[in-house]
DNA sequence: TTGCTATGATTTACGACGCA
DNA sequence: CTGCGTCGTAAATCATAGCA
């Protein structure tokens, strides 16, 4: 019964990968607030309306997000300098 | 025009983002039965009264801290999905 | 197909703060 | 002051997606 339990459980993680454009809004978020990256209940819900997902998954996203980028800044370090040329650029305009 | 604010702290760029606890237990995750047993008292009752957080802490091999914990934690799941269904 | 890494989700463990 | 409650998070781990 238990199994049968577990199964189902282990069946919510079954994921996708989020869209690119999901990614793209997280990420320039992210990056746009590098400093104190922990976006408020509110901008929660305004990025999670924007990239189509749920707050718990945004909050999933930065969880990880801060972790990694954290334990490796080198290996984001090309990723950081792409969307701060692009919040640049934006703000050019 | 623009700014070279925050844009880069090659140095810290995390060490603002305070957190983290040295001395903070590893996390140890449960084995199946403990986890099994630990979801049956969850069953019977989703808050622990002192003497049943002590038998079951002596029973897992737990200690009492971490069984109040898991509590804590699984029912700040248990309203996670609850919420996952109402807002579907 | 196989193996490996990227990525989203879940699980332990706390700190901060609330209430009785 | 004690002590357990919730909330948000760090960090580790899990499970699979996705790709060479």
């Amino acid at each position: 019964v238990m199994i049968l339990r577990s199964r189902f459980l282990d069946a919510r993680r079954k994921r996708r990968n989020f869209s690119k454009q999901a990614t793209e809004i997280l990420n320039e978020y992210f990056y746009s607030h590098l400093s104190n990256p922990y976006p408020s209940e509110e901008a929660k819900e305004e990025l999670a309306k924007k990239c189509s997902i749920t707050v718990s998954q945004v909050s999933n996203w930065f969880g990880n997000k801060r972790i990694r980028y954290k334990k490796n800044i080198g290996k984001f370090q090309e990723e950081a300098n792409l969307y701060a040329a692009k919040t640049a650029v934006t703000a050019a305009h | 025009h623009k700014e070279e604010k925050h844009e880069l702290d090659p140095n810290n760029p995390v060490a603002n983002w305070i957190h983290a606890r040295s001395t903070r237990k590893k996390r140890c995750p449960y084995t199946k039965y403990q986890t099994l047993e630990l979801e049956k008292e969850f069953l019977f009752n989703m808050y622990l009264t002192r003497d049943r957080r002590y038998e079951v802490a002596r029973v897992l091999n737990l200690t009492e801290r971490q069984v109040k914990i898991w509590f804590q934690n699984r029912r700040m799941k248990m309203k996670k999905m609850n919420k996952e269904k109402t807002d579907k």
